[in-house]
RNA sequence: GCCGGUGUGGCGGAAUUGGUAGACGCAGCGGAUUCAAAAUCCGCCGCUAGCGAUAGCGUGUCGGUUCGAGUCCGACCACCGGCACCA
């Protein structure tokens, strides 16, 4: 079998055996040589960015990657075919939780596992024959990398849109350290198993929120899905609503309130305050009931979900607020709900026309009022939950009758006039903490004087390298332990929390243009490359990456950085990789799982699987439906074993193949040997092609009915890919096109003289399409048949094949005749017959009398080239 | 809980602007080739009834708009992603 990888050959002699390793080694090699995929910039050439979310090297690629990779991979092959400069780079977001997790198992300082993983993951992805420019690379726990972001951090400082606050974080009591969202389960540390407690402690800020307002108006101008948009509308959360004062009585501080209801303002009950507010603490003094609720108050985790699931609780602190309008004493309660760091840490309720609010005055026994009438103007029924919909006010006094409008503006009127309020327009988003009680990042560079000072450090005492050699445990940051990097002496420490790891990846994508530059952050070629303009990520990336990374844009930009507003013009959010589970339960109730290559699968005659057995015993598993490829389910399927295999081509295609690039992908090793076949197909029918002998140049009007057929659906391909690849990143039905066109080449050279002259024209016309369409796909067999078709410019630097749209004309098309919406029968016209003459032939189609007979013809609609349907009744 | 999405044959999916539901592939079934098998090639393949022509049903559920709905609207169900310290 050591045959020549090499497909070119003299003629005759093609070998007809696809040998996806040999071929992708050697392809490999040309790219390499060549430095073919080195990008550089020119002013001359319209450039295309091409940009991949860049992977935690976590260890090894697993599906996902190659499935993300992939697809910026098609993109830029495609779009250098299409004559652009294209710039595709790679890089590691290196920092992060894992390499600590790792450090602790394996006792390994966290650098050397990431660079070790780095140099794996780097070897698998070029096995995968990414068209990548390997000269722009970095990770991010390079000095060279992050020095730049603390370099641009004390810019911010000075600018002032950095700050320091007191913020709320997830403390384990019994490790003595903080815990990430994802290490609290079920209100537990993950390691200790301790009850966790929400603590306050000083954190940096980024003022995002001062970009609130053009971080939502700028999403108009960016190419991104809907819902994606959506989602970061959401978020951002702009509101308008009206912020008043509540008195306090026998109080001198007022409780200040915001809310988007100020219509409902007459219908408020009650306040509520969260457990850390001023009020709630003085309530607690005297009081042991209060002060043990307000300690409950502070466990459990802090993440969002977690508050909103939660039990709603709470405790009336005796203290009466004064209604701003009425003069009404309503109770205030300390509610676990409300959280102090979200605007002012009180609101106004309204059981009436608020679903939480009511549930809450419901356990309490608190009143529930209706100040808004339902649809037909009258008090809704409030027995089994609040009516939430805007509507005329009732009970209200002088405001009954206005709708929400009316309402919003008198009651805010009535507030200013009265100096207890004002319109305000609030956003949901809240400034960024980048502050991480964390080893494994990028050092923050502040440093802390003798009498208390904090001060950014200056140009020449950048930057703060992270020390490598270290001994992480579960305890904490080792650099809260390491005089030797915070003490600088005369009573001066350095800050020892470090960046959030989005900090990196919200401004690498920058940093790939002139990653080469020692001397500053960005340079001019930044400009010339940004914005990228195809992004290719994971969808759970929707809000918190990719807002953050555009916020940091615009910081840039304000800086002098960039020119630009918005770093990735187009978005693409490709779906997850999934796969079957099996498990087996265990004595303790818990599961153990299988990985998916060692379970045999039985199925039963229609080819439903029925049941599994583990391949080591030979004992039944059971079937845990499919879910997203994970570590803890057992089911993720190695790229490696698969491109030992079948070879990268054949991972690629299949990627590209099972599903389009925005939904979920679901693995299926039957699915991959199709991708196989199908390869060893073209293959062989680019070498019978080959081998057939030299053809003719085609001749258009010499062509025969079954030749200007395969013409025409040669030329009906190239457009539906095209246009599938480059407009839709349907890559999928791009495939399907292809494999209609190699199928439709094989009936012509079964049932033709296809060794004519012109019969091997226009099957070398199909064939160079077959193999030029898919090059960005499989570009090493690709490589191999372009240059076995004997090309001397190799298939990346080829020309994108052309539409010839006289190819495309028809002579007849076929029509769906329906009655009343349903098809009855099919029939032949010509392209440009006319409306009578269709429909005459409509109705005289057999099957179609038989459905009209007896009724009248009431309408005949007729769809040019598509259909006629007869409405008969 | 809140925000966003998805749901089509035995399976993955196609149907791009409201116009022939099921392209392409997988699995399955039948055949050719083979001493045999693998590989390869050819054919069939939504469900029900029928020898067939054909008819009825069919895109998560229920309802609506329309000559016509997988596609638009309303309600619901199930699953998935995100929820600010996983990346």
């Amino acid at each position: 079998m050591n045959r020549s990888p090499n497909a070119r050959c003299t003629a005759q002699t093609m070998d007809t055996q696809y040998q996806p390793h040999a071929t992708e080694s050697a392809a490999q090699q040309y790219w390499d040589k060549n430095a073919c995929f080195k990008a550089v910039e020119d002013a001359n050439r319209e450039k295309f960015y091409c940009l991949s979310m860049f992977p935690y090297p976590s260890g090894k690629l697993h599906m996902g990657h190659v499935r993300n990779y992939t697809i910026g991979d098609v993109v830029s092959r495609y779009q250098r075919m299409q004559g652009r400069n294209v710039l595709q780079p790679m890089g590691w977001d290196a920092f992060g939780m894992p390499a600590e997790n790792a450090a602790i198992k394996n006792r390994v300082p966290p650098g050397d596992w990431t660079y070790q993983n780095i140099d794996y993951m780097r070897r698998q992805l070029k096995a995968l024959g990414f068209a990548y420019d390997w000269s722009r690379e970095f990770a991010t726990c390079d000095v060279d990398y992050y020095r730049w972001e603390q370099w641009f951090f004390t810019k911010l400082v000075e600018k002032g849109l950095v700050y320091k606050k007191m913020s709320t974080v997830n403390w384990d009591p019994v490790d003595n350290t903080v815990l990430a969202n994802e290490q609290v389960i079920d209100g537990r540390g993950w390691r200790s198993g301790a009850l966790v407690e929400r603590k306050e402690i000083p954190l940096w800020f980024l003022k995002i929120t001062d970009y609130a307002e053009e971080l939502l108006a700028d999403l108009e101008h960016v190419d991104w899905p809907e819902q994606v948009k959506t989602m970061q509308r959401n978020w951002i959360g702009k509101s308008r609503g009206v912020e008043l004062t509540f008195d306090v009585a026998g109080r001198d501080a007022p409780l200040e309130v915001y809310t988007t209801r100020p219509d409902t303002l007459m219908g408020v009950t009650y306040v509520a305050v969260a457990a850390g507010h001023p009020l709630a603490r003085q309530a607690a003094e005297g009081d042991p009931d209060m002060a043990a609720f307000l300690e409950e108050c502070a466990r459990g985790g802090t993440s969002e979900a977690d508050l909103a699931t939660m039990e709603k609780r709470g405790r009336d602190t005796g203290y009466k607020a004064i209604h701003p309008l009425t003069g009404r004493e309503v109770p205030v309660f300390v509610a676990n709900f409300v959280l102090m760091e979200y605007g002012t840490g009180a609101v106004m309720a309204v059981p009436g026309h608020d679903q939480r609010d009511w549930e809450f005055a419901t356990k309490y026994g608190l009143p529930i009022e209706a100040v808004i009438a339902d649809a037909d103007g009258n008090a809704p029924d409030l027995s089994d939950g609040a009516y939430a919909e805007h509507g005329r006010l009732i009970n209200s006094g002088e405001f009954d009758g206005l709708d929400f409008d009316g309402a919003f503006r008198a009651i805010a009127l009535r507030l200013e006039a009265e100096g207890r309020g004002e319109v305000r327009t609030n956003f949901r988003l809240r400034d960024w903490g980048v502050a991480r009680q964390r080893y494994w990042g990028a050092p923050i560079p502040v440093k802390y004087g003798p009498e208390g000072e904090t001060v950014p450090l200056t140009d020449d005492e950048l930057p703060v390298a992270l020390p490598m050699e270290v001994e992480v445990d579960a305890t904490g940051s080792p650099l809260k332990k390491m005089p030797a990097f915070y003490d600088l002496g005369d009573g001066w420490t350095r800050e020892t929390d470090t960046f959030d790891t989005f900090m990196e990846s919200s401004w690498y994508y920058a940093r790939f243009a002139c990653a080469d530059n020692p001397e500053a952050m960005l340079d001019e070629r930044a400009d010339y490359w940004l914005p990228v303009d195809l992004y290719i990520g994971g969808i759970e990336h929707a809000i918190l990456h990719l807002l953050y990374a555009r916020f940091f844009h615009k910081l840039m930009r304000d800086f002098g950085l960039v020119n630009s507003d918005e770093p990735f013009q187009r978005l693409l959010t490709q779906g997850m990789v999934i796969a079957e589970t099996f498990y087996r339960e265990l004595p303790d109730g818990g599961k153990d799982w299988f990985n998916p290559a060692d379970v045999d699968v039985q199925r039963d005659d229609k080819g439903r699987p029925v049941s599994a057995v583990y391949r080591g015993d030979g004992q039944p598993v059971a079937m845990g439906g499919i879910e997203k490829m994970s570590k803890s389910k057992n089911n993720g399927v190695d790229p490696q074993a698969m491109i030992d295999r079948f070879g990268a081509d054949t991972v690629r295609l299949f990627m590209m193949f099972a599903a389009p690039p925005e939904q979920s992908l679901e693995w299926s090793d039957a699915g991959v040997e199709g991708a196989h076949r199908f390869l060893k197909r073209l293959w062989k029918l680019v070498a019978d092609h080959v081998n057939a002998g030299t053809p003719a140049a085609l001749d258009v009007a010499a062509l025969d009915d079954a030749q200007k057929a395969l013409r025409r659906k040669t030329h009906e391909t190239i457009a539906k890919a095209s246009d599938d690849i480059g407009r839709r990143t349907t890559f999928n039905t791009a495939i399907a096109a292809v494999m209609e066109l190699t199928n439709a080449l094989g009936r012509f050279q079964n049932e033709n003289a296809a060794d004519s002259p012109q019969g091997l024209a226009v099957t070398r016309e199909a064939v160079e399409a077959c193999v030029l369409l898919l090059a960005p796909i499989t570009p090493h067999a690709c490589h191999a048949l372009w240059e076995a078709l004997g090309h001397d410019e190799p298939a990346i630097d080829a020309r994108w094949p052309a539409v010839d749209e006289s190819a495309l004309v028809k002579d007849s098309v076929e029509l769906a005749v329906q009655v009343n919406g349903k098809l009855r029968a099919r029939i032949e016209t010509a392209p440009d017959a006319a409306r009578d003459a269709v429909e005459a032939e409509a109705m005289a189609s057999e099957n179609v009398q038989r459905h009209i007979e007896g009724k009248t013809v009431r309408k005949v609609i007729v769809v040019p080239g598509k259909l006629v349907n007869i409405v008969a009744n």
